[in-house]
Formats: C-alpha cells, structure tokens, sequence
DNA sequence: TAGGTGTTTAGACAAATGTCTAAATAATAT
DNA sequence: ATATTATTTAGACATTTGTCTAAACACCTA
C-alpha cells in the first residue's frame, strides 16, 4: 500500500500509466512522450513497478511495459471503505 | 489532484483519515491516537486540509476535523479511467 | 569481433518531506 | 490579571525524492 500511494504521487508517473492505458509500450517510447532523460523515465518505471502497477517483459533489446489493473483494485478498495 | 495523492502519500495520514471515517475529532483527540508529537499531527492536518480531505471548524479553543468525502470521489473517477 | 541501439545503474545534487523542540496564539478558568 | 489548556507557527535537521550526466550492460547486425 505503501509503495501504491508513492508511486501514484508524481505527475509523471501517472501520466505513464495513462499512456499505458492505451496500450503497451517499450522504455524507450514511453520516454518519447516527455522531456525528461531516459534514465529518469526508467527510475519512474522501476518505482510503478515495485508497486506493481506495471510490469515489464524483456524481448531482445526492448522492454515492453504493460499496466497491471490488479493492484488498482486493492486501491479501489480501500477507497471504498469510506463510502459506506 | 496533486496536493490527494501528495496527501495520501503518508501512512500517518491515512490513518487519520480511517479515523475520522468513525466522526469528526478535535486536533487534540486525533494526536492522542499516535505517537508524534501534536505540531506534526497538526501538520499532517494541514496537508490534508490543503487536499480538501478535510474540513476544520474551530469551536472555542476545539478545532474539529471532519472528513470531506468529496474529494475521493474525484480520486474514484481518476481510478475508474482505468477500468474500462 | 566491432559498432550501434535500447535500457539500466551509479553517483551527484537541489528541493521536498517528516519529524522535532521552542515559542506564539487563542480561548478558558481561577 | 494570571495561569492553564488547545492548537498552530517557526525554525532546524536528517532523510527521501526527482532530476541529471556519465558509464555500464545487453542485444543485434554486419
């Protein structure tokens, strides 16, 4: 829960996982979409991952990153504890 | 939506928060629940005042803290973007 | 075996964060 | 008035965070 709620707490990242929403896409196009440096993006990328809201498969050079809907759904839960 | 998950982003405060979803308390009954001291519950408070996670209303020396659960509702939409 | 491309790791650094103590403010009670 | 209680503000400080550049690693192609 801890990790969730950082990871979700930067613009950056949830603009990551908006884009992925659409589709999956490797670590280098998803940097194409903002200005910062490759290796900001890929520690961006590590911190959704170790919360597990993506997850990554290595195919030859290119990491493909995918959303993982699961670990919404322990947040969604928890927000809905308050609206009872 | 910054300044929610900036505020969310603390396991302290989301204490507070499953506190208040009980009633509203005073900033000193709220304190008395952790091990902190009273100015940084009191700054905790602020930062989720700034979410609009809460409302306070001063009653004589008593300040009480009251959920808001309009703002999750906000997050509940951000959230469900994602579900479809 | 080289050289090129995609990605991550390492290390640095400024800015933000969470905590504390001491002091200030505000309301109440004696 | 003075002291007591409730809360916040101010300032300090260590830790965490987001960013960068330079370098390393991994894979592919000729």
């Amino acid at each position: 829960m801890n990790a969730l709620f950082k990871a979700l707490n930067d613009p950056t990242r949830r603009a990551i996982l908006e884009l992925l929403r659409e589709q999956p896409r490797t670590a280098g196009e998803i940097a194409d979409h903002f200005q910062f440096s490759k290796p900001t993006i890929s520690h961006h990328l590590d911190l959704l991952r170790q919360a597990d809201l993506v997850s990554s498969d290595k195919q030859g050079q290119f990491v493909t990153y995918t959303l993982n809907m699961t670990v919404m759904d322990e947040l969604l839960g928890w927000l809905l504890q308050f609206k009872s």
